[in-house]
DNA sequence: GCGCGTTAGTAACACGTGTTAGTAGAAAGG
DNA sequence: CCTTTCTACTAACACGTGTTACTAACGCGC
């Protein structure tokens, strides 16, 4: 045990022929003569060797290290509670196996963003990267456009030029809230997913608001909440709510990890779902559909998201990059379960 | 912008000194003398140009990537629901960033193991390698163990040699079990999270089986179930032992998120936790807490584990592996909430 | 016999770093 | 003044691959 590394000298020498005739071989390089004896002695040795060619000097002679970054800027407690990263992982695996490609996990730290971005890029560890949920003040997201390494968003930032991958936050919330109004509701609270930086956080909220300006309906700000990606967050949320004495008969949580507290709370206030307060969700996790009652939400296409930011990612690697649409809006689609109830 | 990239070359020429120079000031080379000034001076130039160093051409001649790979062995489906994972990747991300070292995630999928594992080892592509839920039917692991890439398993599994992290399963069942048995129940049915290939899923109900032994309590093993990690397999299975005609007032089931789906299924037999039913998890995933009962579980460190491998890992890749006691078993702790009672 | 195209390859360089062996020059010791 | 020791570096090789420019051999038409 403990062998030498077989390396494509020793197939080379196996054979009886240069170490450059293995690699066109191997590589199966078009538009170059070599004959078919040869070529299958050539396969024959790599096998029974046992050959695989070294990842890292491949990356340095090619230029390419067939792995792309998921880079992840949220901190460590956010990540760990996040329902949402096994779909986007499971996602990304998925597209990446197909082109050979490895997937890279890196994490951000919120103080030294700057900095670690561009080590990132320039260290030229991996050929592209994802961003995952964007910040309006992340300062580094400027200097990455000047940056040289491909790089795809997972949601969209008004302002950049990063191509990007996502949904229509606004117009699905305002599809959660119409369906709240259509069942007469017109006393609406609603707990977004995240602080306001987080893009998609104000996004949900503007479709909220569109929804009950459409209708005419009054927008009380007081009963609009933000939350903190976790349950424990939307158990505060809620509760406050609750205790600021404005009146409603549903709420929409804009996201289903967060819903998780907030029904905790409204379980604690002895009210119940759908009799007192209707819930309508967003994400639709896993966990949606088993909930008492079964949680109405939107469904969020999450590793669709990650295979379409992975496709596109790589497209840009491979120097498609000229096509002009270099975004991609999902579309999101409402789950109606039983955690709303008509107005009585 | 596209300016060419600044290598260490550039560096040297800068300050008018040697690339081998540049590389030992950088490196902070021990037992090497470069004059104060010199060293500033490549300092400076450094930063000034933005030097950061290619990784794979330092991986190349240094022979360590730094990178450690996380193996994921599980269908899609199974990653993507796993409220695990994020857990397991934050507490990853933490210790590794620590070290500098990147976290490559990869998926093998079960067809092609053998193939799979062989050519991550042998690519190179990693330093070392962390497996997840191993199965003792995977033939690859044997293969594993002679080849020379350092690799800690996060679960054990009789007869590898290969180090590991892992909890006391059967002990940590015994423990939730007992528990139950404390509270006056006789009747009691088991859910194991996965399949018994997985070995986690054996030892859980082993340690099942124990506590009921040790109270002469008669074993049913038509009240034994086994899921297959996700909430959906745990309401299927919750759904067959009621249906079953087997009285029982407690339910062991040995994972949270195959809880969710149980208690779907009492909830759907108008049964009621705990009046009817009491139900104890494992993992303490974030849910339990703000489920309806907050879920009594056995709180598994998943963060802390994932550390541990990684810190055991990092250990030997460094050489140190020496030490005779390569595998670590950290304590589980009884979380009591609120979804068991005693027996009227 | 000679030019010419084709076939089947090869030598040599590039990629950007880590590292060992060695070497000028100065200081110290006798 | 010669030898030795120390300081402060550098030349050169190694890592394992991709790739371009080049060539030896051979057949073929004339």
């Amino acid at each position: 045990m403990q062998r030498k590394r077989v390396t494509s000298k020793d197939v080379a020498e196996m054979v009886g022929v240069s170490r450059t005739t293995v690699s066109l071989v191997l590589n199966d390089v078009k538009g170059i003569q070599i004959s078919p004896e040869t070529r299958q002695k050539v396969i024959d040795a790599a096998n029974e060797l046992g050959y695989v060619p070294d990842a890292t000097a491949q990356a340095l002679a090619s230029r390419r290290t067939k792995a792309i970054g998921l880079v992840l800027t949220r901190s460590q407690h956010h990540i760990a509670t996040d329902a949402f990263l096994p779909k986007i992982i499971s996602g990304l695996l998925t597209t990446a196996k197909k082109h050979n490609i490895r997937i890279l996990v890196d994490w951000v730290e919120t103080e030294h963003q700057e900095s670690a971005y561009f080590e990132l890029a320039r260290a030229k560890r991996i050929d592209g990267m994802i961003l995952s949920t964007p910040r309006l003040n992340d300062k580094a997201l400027k200097a990455l456009e000047s940056v040289d390494i491909p790089t795809v968003m997972m949601g969209s930032i008004t302002g950049s030029k990063l191509p990007f991958v996502d949904v229509d936050n606004t117009k699905a919330a305002e599809k959660a809230t119409s369906y709240l109004i259509g069942l007469g509701h017109r006393n609406i609270a609603c707990i977004s997913n995240a602080p306001p930086e987080y893009t998609a956080a104000p996004a949900r909220v503007a479709g909220f608001k569109n929804a009950l300006s459409r209708m005419d309906i009054p927008i009380k700000e007081n009963l609009i909440c933000y939350a903190d990606f976790d349950p424990e967050s939307g158990y505060e949320c809620m509760k406050s709510l609750l205790q600021s004495g404005e009146r409603f008969t549903a709420v929409f949580v804009a996201s289903d990890n967060v819903a998780i507290g907030a029904k905790a709370a409204i379980r604690e206030a002895n009210m119940h779902i759908p009799d007192d307060i209707s819930l309508i969700g967003f994400d639709d996790i896993p966990w949606a559909r088993y909930s008492d009652p079964p949680l109405t939400t939107i469904r969020l296409p999450a590793e669709a998201l990650a295979q379409s930011a992975c496709t596109l990612l790589l497209d840009m690697i491979q120097g498609n990059e000229t096509r002009q649409d270099n975004h991609l809006t999902l579309e999101t689609e409402l789950i109606i379960r039983k955690s709303c109830k008509p107005v009585s």
